[in-house]
DNA sequence: TCGCGCGGTTGATCCATGTCAACCAGAGAG
DNA sequence: CTCTCTGGTTGACATGGATCAACCGCGCGA
């Protein structure tokens, strides 16, 4: 279960010096000095309950959040009602970005669970980061990390099959709890297969079925959200060997 | 054809106060004293011909690139060979960003014609933009839009269907002809049926086909390279109005 | 304890797009 | 001017994933 990262409570006025996702947050990179005067940047903390929107398409926007607790997923609608799931979000990863371009957001980012962030006035982290070189260059790699991360979602839904999407997915998802101390083997998803379906590109009956075909291989076991990766090698080369090969 | 831009080629030392696609560029919305202190960050021009590469997945990154002459396709290759295009990128964008985050390019840049761009070494970026404002925020504008955009395209491809798919790429196209400039109705494309397929995450002949029924129905005329926007609100409708509703 | 509802699984069938193949047209080379 | 090559079009057929439908089972509230 996530409640069982060991997150600092106390201290709250310290945020990111006393933080332990320090690491996998804006502030890596950066030397102890610095960080500490992060803890003026980051004033806020923000509760969001399972469902609800941290912030919708069109809402203005005034700051990027980091995940403290918790985990988001962000979509579009298509006016007809379509949903596309762009990304899943974990602890110490940064939500809002989008909004920059049009100080509009265009997208939603729904909390998959109870959850909570760190809110990063943008105006303050823009001022911040012009005096304090590492806190700039840190937050181009977290921009460009989206960018190159969005590319290899691109990879997925343009050019591989069902079966290697969701082996992607599941890699993806193994390599960052990993990141986070948990188990690489086995974790409870928090999204719906619907979800998935809608991230992946597929519907929901397509990666039922992907699932129980993994489960019958002896890939992974799954029992609902929870799933077990027994073959991670195997799992790996069904992304790159193209099994309608020519 | 492109080369009918009216590119300012006296006073190649003024980069980019003498630009006249400022406003499509980096320098967007700058006042114009800051503009003139990029000139000393602009430094060097890149020819690229037809068919090279710019840089490649891998490659060192020391540098972004605004694109001042032709147009490029940026593409991730799987091992097996499969080829994802991730994006066409005319004038005044900007190339290169995906480098930032792990220091190594992580896809390639490919030029669809003979093209060139100025060369940002991107150090010198970072300590412009600690100093001039408007700078640091039109260089983040830049990266929240490629993020946004990447949306955009995988709301393509995991949600619609290959007609709507074309349609979109269509528009998009148009409206990005239209700010350079040019006829929003009427225009070349520089790449194959192959390259947009893979962008759209579909065959060649499907484009192919999508290309003729769009014929047929008198919402463009295509031959070939050269396309004519006929019915424009026809082909608008076409990507919101679901068809096969349910 | 029971009943309900949502999320998940599975089967049968359909269809959009992929695959394979033939052919065509324009551009560049000799 | 013809040959060749690359990119584009079109047709016939195959198939992966969508669609539609039934059913299952866990968690929750009464």
């Amino acid at each position: 279960m996530m409640a069982t990262v060991p997150v600092t409570v106390a201290g709250l006025k310290k945020a990111c010096s006393q933080c332990n996702l320090l690491e996998l947050c804006l502030p890596f990179g950066m030397v102890d000095s610095d960080i500490h005067r992060l803890d003026e940047l980051v004033g806020a903390r923000r509760k969001i309950k399972r469902q609800q929107p941290l912030y919708r398409t069109g809402d203005p926007f005034e700051a990027i959040y980091a995940i403290r607790i918790g985990s988001f997923k962000t979509d579009v609608l298509l006016e007809d009602g379509r949903e596309q799931v762009t990304g899943f979000q974990m602890t110490g990863e940064i939500l809002g970005l989008d909004g920059i371009s049009t100080e509009l957001h265009s997208c939603n980012a729904i909390a998959l669970e109870d959850s909570e962030v760190c809110v990063i006035p943008y105006a303050k982290l823009e001022e911040l980061a012009r005096v304090i070189e590492g806190l700039q260059h840190q937050f181009h790699k977290v921009m460009s990390r989206e960018i190159v991360r969005d590319h290899g979602v691109m990879m997925l839904l343009g050019s591989m099959r069902a079966e290697e999407r969701l082996a992607a997915f599941l890699l993806n998802m193994s390599q960052r709890f990993t990141a986070r101390g948990f188990s690489a083997s086995e974790f409870h998803l928090r999204m719906t297969r619907e979800e998935i379906g809608s991230y992946l590109g597929l519907k929901l009956e397509t990666v039922s079925r992907a699932f129980s075909r993994f489960q019958d291989e002896g890939l992974v076991a799954v029992q609902q959200k929870y799933i077990r990766i027994i073959d991670n090698s195997r799992l790996r080369r069904l992304i790159q060997h193209q099994p309608s090969a020519r």
